[in-house]
DNA sequence: GATGAATGAGGATTCATTCAT
DNA sequence: CATGAATGAATCCTCATTCAT
């Protein structure tokens, strides 16, 4: 990596930290592209050198985090697959938690009112969400802890909805939802007989 | 009731149904205030008339239903609270998926980055539904369906918190997620043991 | 007309006197539609009650003019449709004198690079010109003064293209160019030749 | 030439005939610099290594092809220089046409609106055009083809406003306007009578 | 109650150009 | 010579809302 490089890498992260802070503070929609840059102490444009839309920050600003998340399901060395993936969504809602309601907010905004248009469509949280659910029930189907009938993207859906459900009542709630609380009895009481038909069988004899 | 009164009457109306018809297709965001006064043939002043904010219309078009709602729960003879429960919230989520998919979308949002001052928080459709919760719930303890102690408040919150949640999951799910399958299950296996503390004891003998 | 009508009516003329005024001093690409709304008097937003696009202004502030040079030429008696037409394009040439050098090359740039949309197409001065030119045509043709079988939609965009290229000159020509000698002269030396096989032949006898 | 030479010669030629391709088929206005580069495969900055202004290469594009014509111009063995001039303007025009209608543009808007600083005067096309005029029509005078008191400014002047005039009839004509035929028709009435005046008598004994 | 002219806040984004490496 | 990150100027237009008539 060159000098340069590692100078742009850094004006990204300088760009991608102070946005959060900003971001978590006033939300996204009272914030203007110069107000973040001026705190990051580059110019406006620089902006537009690392990101598409304004809007596309506060996807970049967890990207790697919740590329992390995919990283631990394959080490998890639960046996059990309802086991590996309710530690996912638990670390998943907990990373919700931790970037604080006004980050949600959009990523749940981008959900609702999409500003996305074709070319950066993969700058939207929940999509890269469920393509890692996707990846992730796949890679169980491939090693035997889910039938290969499991009818991956129906699931896949159909959690990511409840997900961002949680995210959505977490966000009106003011305190009384509890994401964590929710997700375990989610996973108990819908996930486990939701995937139960595609377990394997070998505990039975 | 005055010949003004009437044709006031009309006028919102005709407002009403406009809007419904054009929010429904091209979603309220791609609508100027113009263009509906425009359709319903009406000045552009006149929507100001009716309404605080252009937002306001999305509420004032579901009020009647849902108030509606409220009697029909009122008027139910089932003798179980958590019947009538149900049957309420099949009802809500009924009248959601009539509504169509980006009235919800502005209902969502409405709760997400409310554009509300303190002058108009009553055209918050999930404010609205949550007081009508209350007292529902008031009313059932009232009658006796439920104990004195139960945590009304906290209760209504959490059931708003999950029907917002389904709202959100149907607008992103493109069909995968039913919101009336949910909402069963909903109060099969999360709103019957919740409740289930506060039922009168009068069966067990 | 009622007072409301009036007072519209009076804003538009400030706001055309005054962008005249301005776009002939400096330029319109050096103007910023707040800086003639502000010499206006009026809020910037007003500019768009009357017009569409900043560059609409240099159309409208000659439309009534040029509507008249037409008026003209319907009550111009000279016996000769060469004469007639030959007074009208010495009119027309004038009028691009008087309004000046400035506002003439925004004429010629709406030519060049038209910053134009299928909606207000109408606002293009050469459009408008070239269609006056061809009803102008149609008008002799009925009168008998020019052949059924006169080409007139190639013969008015010869002559549009030859107006527009005279206006180029003089825009670039820094007074060497003299557009009312070079009308007289393409009138006398390329408008008769070319509608002389149209006239009608009542003199040979 | 050295190997370092050589390569910025190809970048440059590279750049230049990427550059027509795009411009032909988009129009400068619609393309970046950095379309430009990109498609000739170097940096965005390498442009600037060899352009001073964006507009510039529109300039360069054609600065050799045009070279070559004075040089024609001064081997034309014909005897008149009207002839000589006739000659060389239906070259010129031949060389507008084949260049085509979107670079004819941009020549054209350079003159109807330059973005000249006094730096780059010398990337006008027009300023260009009219200087080998003048060099032309001088050297008819040194060779006694015209006569000493030829207005040879004045006359330059003339003729390139109605070339430019004619292209800007071209560009707006969309077909109707055919430049080689007016091209010629100028010459025989307009140029000739022009030139009269100066042609020397030696025909006359 | 209806009208519609007037208001004016509001901000993202592009891209030519520079210059340190 | 080539690179490409950084710069920052430049500004139009929409449209919700108000209010005098």
């Amino acid at each position: 990596m060159t000098n340069r490089e590692r100078a742009a890498l850094e004006t990204k992260e300088k760009l991608l930290k102070t946005g959060l802070k900003l971001i978590k503070k006033y939300g996204l929609e009272n914030l203007t592209v110069e107000n973040i840059t001026a705190a990051a102490g580059v110019a406006k444009g620089t902006f537009y050198t690392y990101f598409d839309r304004k809007e596309d920050i506060v996807f970049e600003i967890c990207r790697d985090a919740y590329a992390d998340l995919e990283k631990n399901f394959y080490e998890d060395k639960s046996r059990d697959i309802v086991k590996k993936l309710t530690n996912y969504f638990d670390a998943f809602m907990r990373e919700i938690e931790r970037y604080d309601i006004n980050i949600c907010r959009e990523w749940i905004r981008d959900v609702i009112n999409p500003t996305t248009t074709p070319t950066n469509r993969d700058s939207q949280k929940w999509l890269f969400d469920t393509r890692t659910l996707i990846r992730i029930l796949q890679t169980a189907v491939k090693n035997g802890e889910l039938s290969k009938r499991t009818p991956i993207g129906a699931i896949a859906y159909i959690i990511m909805s409840e997900l961002y459900g949680m995210m959505t009542g977490w966000c009106m709630s003011d305190g009384a939802f509890e994401p964590l609380d929710w997700t375990a009895r989610f996973c108990e009481l819908q996930l486990k007989p939701m995937l139960e038909p595609y377990l394997p069988r070998t505990k039975k004899k």
